[in-house]
DNA sequence: CCGTATCCGCGGTGATACTG
DNA sequence: CAGTATCACCGCGGATACGG
């Protein structure tokens, strides 16, 4: 790895605040999930539900709310019979692929890693 | 950008059950941000406090604990009077540091963004 | 300096039932 | 299908005091 960029954090640092913005703004349990879940395509709501796994329609409901406020998600309403709802990344929302690929590469070294040890793992 | 990796997420798939996995470490309001500290350099206790910022000493013992059970950070207690004890990350944390740049390079661009369409910072 | 102990409120989260 | 309403729990996280 050529070239280690030197994180700038001293004191409360412009890069420390602006870590705590996002962190901010991915908080609850699934956002992230949510926008990867949605970085690979459009999906509607029952899709999400499924790709994420344990959440409930209440929690979705709620994130999705909360990404849509903050720009990350468009929210799409199918006249259909009964209706479909479609959610997408925003081209805004799309500026954290390279985030959520380094989040899910970094996941799946964590999981050989398990295995390695012989760690259990949760019910899934 | 050349060769947009394509996450698979079909499904509940693999990469989805690695983000949930390296998303429930993370979880609490502050193990990122004491992991980019951390990324930084060595720090004791009292350093972490101020780098992080409104987090208390409680919540910071707690997540450095819940850090160190996960093997991303080592702590050091120096023989010194009073005892002196240091925080650093662990090799295996040293490999969040592209994780951690990706968010804190978007966390930046975030906080432009939010300057531009002029709204309030919140008070930090 | 580096924590731990205790108290406590609030909200995040889940379960379930219901609606358009 | 895509949510909302309601109830209830528990653990996050703050405040404070204390301990080695």
């Amino acid at each position: 790895m050529p070239g280690k960029k030197a994180l700038n954090l001293e004191g409360r640092s412009q890069d420390m605040l602006a870590l705590l913005d996002a962190l901010d703004i991915f908080n609850g349990k699934w956002k992230i999930a949510i926008m990867c879940s949605l970085n690979e395509r459009k999906k509607r709501f029952k899709d999400l539900q499924r790709d994420v796994g344990k959440i409930t329609g209440k929690m979705l409901s709620k994130e999705l709310k909360e990404l849509e406020i903050n720009e990350l998600v468009k929210r799409t309403v199918l006249d259909t019979k009964p209706v479909t709802v479609e959610y997408e990344l925003t081209s805004y929302g799309g500026s954290l692929e390279k985030v959520i690929i380094e989040l899910v590469s970094w996941g799946l070294k964590h999981r050989k890693r398990i295995f390695r040890k012989g760690f259990i793992d949760k019910k899934r």
